[in-house]
RNA sequence: GCGCGUUUAGCUCAGGUGGAUAGAGCGUUGGUCUCCGGAACCAAAGGCCACAGGUUCGAAUCCUGUAACGCGCGCCA
């Protein structure tokens, strides 16, 4: 598939050859740059090559670029207009027959419109959410579940060959802490129902305060019974940390799949203790003078490393315990061991300081620190009505990603997490997500895919069958509305290509919200502007109407919308959010408020 | 104190790797309206791109410094 820019760039290519030829310069050719202008006289596309070659080739930019129109070679006609412009620009305008030609591409490519071949795939290993099994997610983890699932889901279409990871930090201190924790709330139920065993004791300070480990604790009462009752904790917690990790872990997986993310890998850190890989890894480490001891602990000499970690950082503590950076060491060794070459990590943006040591890390395993890329993905600061929605894991008063979902669905709550750049700040208003209306943004794309769906149903009604794609039904197509959607459907390739490179999903986001502001502007302005419809109204449809009604012309419309639907389609696909065929009409009533809630809830209840 | 990040319209944010007159949504103001899904559309007002220097044909974008805000600086994860 030869996206139109390519195209041109073969055209620039070899024009700028001949005139290499003809002698206006004598260089290597540069990079050509492609961009598109933002404004519409300046052309379909532009490039900037004569400002480039002016000084090499001798002669003013405007000048060179006279001469570089004068030796244009373009035997296909591709080109309609070329200007040059400003201080030496070059705008092209494409023929038409060239965009009549992609909606016959987007149409014969479907579901595949887009893809593409990265120049290097290799193989990449993208990690994320790899929260801690200690209770259920929050809303800043549902921000990096989004942005990593639709980057991954982005990467495979650009080409990449993926690899999605979850990390369970199944081992350490944070796990045995739940498990302490679930005991004493364990205890506690006990001393409830039989008051003669007296008071229950206390949680740690530093124990998970949430509702949730009561939940645990119920589960495991009710698995085994009064097993582990006693006054102290059982000498082995084993058992019970086992349990709250499994019942943990089985709440986050519900989580996620539901939210529609999935990994391809969920990696246990214990197996990697067990395996023994870190003692091994230590040792190598020694036989390379990488460490030191000090203090009773090992260390790893992460500050010589040339990765800017400003300390170095222990891999055993003076109580013979292995600390994180050792087993994460071990772990993303492993992950190139399993064949990845490049390693992407999602971290929560306070993690920000763990970068120049897990490079450093890489450099120690072997590996080159650029092969590990972090990505930081900022907070999400919930919005109620204009107000600040507390959060806190600590408090145990924390908003879960199940609470967001219930709340505003999930379509809504992963297309307000992938509209941001990751590293931007994310203020989410849950007034605005949960809103049927056309300020809010997820609605207003769908919307307007449901309307596409329903005018090509509407077609099919009034029995008016669709022809195949073909130039000359294409060309019945003269509206500059019309070829300037076809113009952004051109976009979406290389869009796919450089979102993936940059690893910036919300790029497609701003895209579709274009595309349907395009769709949609033309329903209006084809009636109000035009006097035109795409369909026969009542109206039209009088008497002996079909011999005179234009349907060829309807016809090439409905392959144009067909082919917009189809790459909103792909687009939403790649964020993960829901192409509806049609959207469901909210009750008149709308505006009720609590009343309707409570409406809701009880309709919920009465289904389950 | 050191390090990392952020700073663009009243608000929330884009700005395609240095390009032409700075972009969108919301909000505000004004309009279209017998409507294929009107759950629509159009237009206007609104800017010292935090500040000061520098690099070059050209800077919101790259470099240096300053300020404000956020985050990080454990033998925690």
């Amino acid at each position: 598939m030869v996206s139109v820019q390519q195209s041109l760039q073969q055209v620039l290519r070899a024009t700028l050859e001949e005139c290499k030829d003809a002698g206006l310069f004598r260089c290597e050719l540069p990079e050509i740059a492609i961009s598109r202008p933002k404004r519409a006289e300046h052309g379909d596309f532009a490039t900037n090559i004569a400002l480039v070659l002016a000084q090499r080739a001798g002669r003013p930019p405007r000048a060179l670029a006279e001469e570089i129109v004068g030796h244009l070679v373009d035997p296909e006609g591709m080109i309609a207009q070329v200007d040059v412009a400003g201080p030496g620009f070059l705008n092209f305008r494409i023929a038409d027959a060239y965009w009549l030609r992609l909606l016959g591409e987007v149409l014969h490519t479907g579901d595949e419109f887009g893809r593409g071949s990265a120049a290097s795939p290799g193989r990449i290993n993208v990690e994320f959410v790899s929260a801690n099994p200690t209770g259920p997610l929050h809303v800043g983890h549902g921000r990096g579940a989004a942005v990593g699932d639709a980057l991954c889901r982005l990467l495979r279409f650009a080409g990449y060959h993926v690899g999605s990871e979850y990390y369970v930090n199944d081992a350490g201190n944070q796990v045995a802490m739940l498990a302490r924790s679930t005991w004493v709330r364990y205890m506690e139920l006990l001393c409830e129902r039989d008051p003669s065993r007296g008071p229950a004791p206390a949680l740690p300070e530093d124990g998970y305060q949430g509702e949730y480990v009561r939940d645990i604790a119920l589960q495991l009462l009710e698995r085994d019974g009064e097993r582990w009752a006693g006054a102290e904790p059982p000498g082995d917690l084993e058992p019970i940390r086992e349990f709250a990790v499994f019942v943990t872990l089985e709440w986050i997986r519900a989580t996620l799949q539901r939210f529609r993310v999935e990994f391809d890998h969920w990696f246990s850190e214990r197996t990697l203790h067990q395996s023994g890989a870190l003692q091994r890894w230590v040792d190598a480490l020694k036989a390379r003078g990488l460490v030191k001891d000090e203090d009773g602990a090992l260390w790893l000499k992460t500050t010589e490393m040339g990765t800017g970690d400003d300390k170095d950082r222990v891999l055993r503590k003076s109580d013979g315990e292995w600390t994180y950076t050792t087993a994460d060491l071990a772990y993303h060794a492993n992950k190139l061991e399993r064949g990845f070459g490049h390693l992407i990590d999602i971290w929560g943006a306070d993690h920000h300081g763990y970068v120049p040591r897990m490079k450093a890390v890489m450099k120690a395993a072997g590996a080159e620190p650029s092969q590990l890329e972090a990505l930081l993905v900022q907070f999400v600061t919930l919005l109620q009505g204009g107000e600040k929605v507390a959060m806190g894991k600590r408090s145990g008063k924390f908003e879960t990603l199940d609470d967001v979902i219930d709340e505003v669905g999930i379509d809504a709550a992963r297309f307000f997490f992938l509209t941001r750049r990751h590293d931007s700040h994310i203020d989410f208003d849950l007034e605005l997500a949960k809103k049927q209306s056309l300020d809010n943004p997820v609605f207003y794309v769908q919307y307007g895919y449901a309307r596409a769906c329903a005018i090509l149903r509407r077609a099919a009604e009034l029995g008016i069958d669709e022809a195949p794609y073909s130039l000359e039904l294409s060309e019945r197509l003269k509206l500059p509305e019309e070829i300037n959607v076809l113009r952004r459907l051109a976009d979406f390739p290389t869009l796919v290509a450089e979102a993936a490179a940059a690893r910036e999903p919300h790029r497609l986001v701003f895209f579709l919200t274009e595309l349907a502001q395009d769709f949609q502007s033309y329903y209006t302005r084809l009636q109000k502007v035009h006097g035109d419809t795409v369909l026969p109204q009542r109206r039209h449809r009088e008497g002996d109407w079909q011999a005179t009604w234009d349907f060829d012309k309807t016809r090439a419309r409905l392959l144009w919308v067909r082919a917009i639907r189809q790459v909103m389609k792909n687009a939403l696909a790649l964020l993960g959010v829901e192409a509806p065929e049609r959207m469901e009409r909210m009750p008149a009533e709308a505006a009720a408020g609590p009343d309707e809630d409570e409406v809701e809830d009880d309709a919920g209840e009465a289904k389950a």
